[in-house]
RNA sequence: GCCGGGUUAGCUCAGCUGGUAGAGCAACCGCCUUGUAAGCGGUAGGUCGUCGGUUCGAGUCCGACACCCGGCACCA
């Protein structure tokens, strides 16, 4: 006789049930309802299949539906099975590779026959109907345990090299799984899955886009042809997520960039922006508010060369390490002459700064410095060009050349975690004003390409960790994290990740702790003791780079500004031209109450009117009627369809906009 | 840099298998004096990204290059 395993369930109740027994079972045991809407299991938390026995006694869950984000994870990972059963019945031939869940969805790579080439979207159509047709014939999942050497000789007698590599190098210890889709298919897969390819939704998932991807993210390996789908569990949670994607869409800011007439971009500058008339009063409103955040803090603004002699930046490090990123001028005259060479090379090379941190040491080195002179904090809206890869380049998001309001603290030891805390809050106040309340910090841990000793490191990465810790702001409410490996070639970083109106992330401020630079470029102080010392430096920066906060806040607001940063805060606009006189009046008025106003006296419609200044997301329109002139009145239309309207003395009407218009640190 | 897809009027886009370009909006002109997201009529506007090739003939086919878009890698 066996014994029974006694299996605890979520409500306290147990059971005792034979070795052996699924948790399909059970789950069927305890109702027809349950069983159908079981997807896996948690056994003693770990999500499995629901066909997998148990063994010994457990605590045990059945997920459904209801455990959304376990259930969403089961469910993209089978369609991304789905997705390469179904591309190796289309195309037979295509090797199958990896194919993981995703945040909204999932993916698949694949090595295509060399004839037959990438997949194209083109393709995308026939290989949902087929997706589609395996969901259908709800072909049962089921897991097999082989050995690594069963695995890689089915693989090779298959044609599954990349399969066969992976299965060679999979780690000792583990228990390697096959799941097998009816007879005729089976991928290697740790698992979890649904029993059955019929527990999808055949209506749920959609594919999105096709790219390149390199075998195991190396670019010296070959390129594979990756499918991308977004997978949900029903079809009315992908119908809510394409309306998503189109919100989002619909905020791009290059759109709206030019719709708003902020910027433009054009090949032969191509990575550098053009600011128009209307974006660059964005950008100086930004300005002009941080530079005021960054006086109050104690900040001293400075401005550096754009050009310096590459002996300057070996000297820094960033010759060896940052080379290739860096645009490099001759300091040469260029021939004009036709028939003589434009440049010669014979001039000593000089580099456009990709950085601002030698520039600002070397005014730090000017003078002596005594330890009762520090912190000293240099700040500098500090244009910098960087020769990225031309695929990174991005809107105004990713860019060669940009504006970093960068700042560089030097000080003591012993100030550094004082530093890091009146950092956290200068940004934090910089965010809430902005707009931005949720941010996550996160903790960037040396690199494999750095400078500086091991001793080193483990101090600065132990310090920003005790200085957050001891700035209270190191808890899950901040979504504090570490992350290996993603720190910069001198120094470990914390970095500020904020969250916009739609709940994206965007990784912005930074604060870095460095001990190398400093001393590579021979910047000291005299101590309390008399003798030398090299001051730390810390690098940071709130914004990141002017150009991608604005595009940040572009999507952030859909170019809604909040009126300190509108471009064009009110326009003034007429219904009959008898009221010209008086919306002259009105909008001279307004500019001379430091207004960015504009007057609209066209021989146009009202309708007309209010359509056009709303596209153009005008804050604020002031209509004029023979009413209001008569009354000296204006009525007061805030932006949008719904907004309503208050007809007020022309005077309120000035002094309300005034003030609404202060910038959030003037209030 | 790598894979795939693009580039046609100021903007959004159409143009089948090659036969010398088309719509809407915007612009301009006129009418309408207008009350809260497009009033009506008319006119003008394009070396079809660049360069080269195939062809009697190229927006259309081929090649190179540039830039853009989606990813990959990169983001010090």
């Amino acid at each position: 006789m066996t014994e029974l395993i006694k299996i605890s369930l979520p409500d306290g109740s147990v059971r005792e049930v034979e070795p052996g027994t699924t948790p399909a079972d059970i789950a069927a045991a305890i109702g027809p309802g349950l069983a159908k809407a079981a997807l896996a299991a948690r056994v003693n938390g770990e999500v499995r299949d629901i066909g997998r026995p148990i063994d010994a006694d457990a605590e045990l869950a059945i997920v459904t539906a209801k455990d959304e984000a376990a259930a969403l994870e089961l469910v993209r990972h089978d369609y991304a099975h789905v997705l390469a059963e179904a591309v190796q019945n289309l195309f037979p031939g295509t090797q199958i590779t990896f194919g993981p869940a995703t945040d909204d969805g999932f993916y698949y790579d694949f090595a295509p026959t060399p004839d037959r080439g990438p997949f194209t979207e083109e393709d995308l159509p026939a290989i949902e109907e087929e997706m589609r047709r395996v969901i259908r014939a709800d072909k049962p999942l089921v897991r097999e345990v082989w050995t690594r050497e069963q695995l890689i000789e089915w693989f090779k007698a298959h044609g599954e090299s990349f399969k066969a590599e992976w299965a060679q190098e999979l780690p000792e210890h583990e228990e390697l799984t096959v799941y097998r889709s009816g007879e005729d298919w089976l991928d290697m897969c740790r698992g979890p899955h649904l029993a059955s390819t019929g527990k999808l939704d055949p209506n749920a998932f959609k594919l999105t886009r096709v790219s390149g991807a390199y075998w195991r993210a190396d670019p010296s390996k070959p390129m594979l042809s990756r499918i991308y789908g977004t997978g949900w569990l029903n079809r009315k949670q992908l119908d809510a997520y394409l309306v998503r994607l189109e919100e989002a869409a619909k905020r791009d800011h290059r759109k709206i960039g030019a719709e708003m007439d902020l910027f433009h971009l054009q090949a032969e500058a191509h990575g550098s922006v053009f600011w128009h008339p209307n974006g660059y009063i964005v950008w100086r409103q930004l300005e002009a508010y941080l530079r005021r955040r960054l006086d109050a803090a104690g900040y001293r603004e400075v401005k550096t060369p754009q050009l310096m002699d590459a002996r300057q930046w070996e000297q820094s490090g960033h010759w060896g390490k940052y080379r290739e990123n860096m645009f490099v001028v001759p300091d040469e005259i260029p021939g004009t002459e036709e028939d003589e060479p434009i440049l010669k090379g014979e001039g000593a090379l000089m580099a456009l700064k990709p950085m601002n941190c030698p520039a600002h040491v070397l005014i730090f080195r000017q003078g002596i410095k005594s330890y009762r002179d520090l912190p000293i904090r240099l700040a500098e809206y500090g244009c910098c060009h960087r020769n990225e890869p031309h695929g990174a380049l991005h809107g105004i998001l990713r860019v060669r050349q940009f504006t970093q309001d960068d700042a560089h603290i030097f000080c003591r030891e012993d100030q550094i975690v004082e530093e890091v805390r009146l950092f956290c809050d200068l940004l934090d106040t910089v965010y809430r004003d902005l707009g931005f309340p949720d941010y996550a910090i996160k903790l960037a841990l040396r690199p494999e390409l750095r400078f500086g000793t091991d001793e080193m490191w483990d101090k600065a990465e132990q310090d920003l960790r005790e200085a957050v810790r001891l700035a209270g702001r190191a808890g899950p409410e901040y979504g504090w994290e570490e992350l290996p490996g993603e720190g910069a070639f001198y120094s470990p970083k914390l970095e500020f990740h904020l969250t916009d109106a739609i709940g994206r992330t965007w990784q912005v401020g930074t604060i870095q702790l460095d001990y190398v630079m400093p001393a590579r470029l021979g910047a000291f102080y005299i101590g309390e003791d008399g003798e030398k010392h090299v001051p730390v430096m810390l690098h940071r920066a709130i914004l990141g780079s002017m150009e991608r906060m604005i595009g940040i806040l572009i999507e952030h607001h859909a170019g809604k500004f909040p009126l300190w940063l509108a471009p064009v805060q009110a326009v003034v606009a007429t219904i009959v031209s008898d009221a010209d006189e008086y919306a002259r009046e009105v909008t001279d008025a307004l500019a001379a109450a430091g207004l960015r106003v504009e007057a609209d006296l066209r021989n146009e419609k009202i309708n007309y009117k209010v359509r056009e200044h709303s596209l153009r997301k005008v804050p604020y329109l002031l209509v004029i009627g023979r009413r209001e002139a008569d009354e000296r009145t204006v009525a007061l239309r805030p932006l949008g369809a719904d907004a309503r309207q208050e007809v007020l003395p022309l005077e309120a009407a000035i002094a309300r906009l005034k003030t609404e218009a202060l910038a959030p640190d003037e209030r």
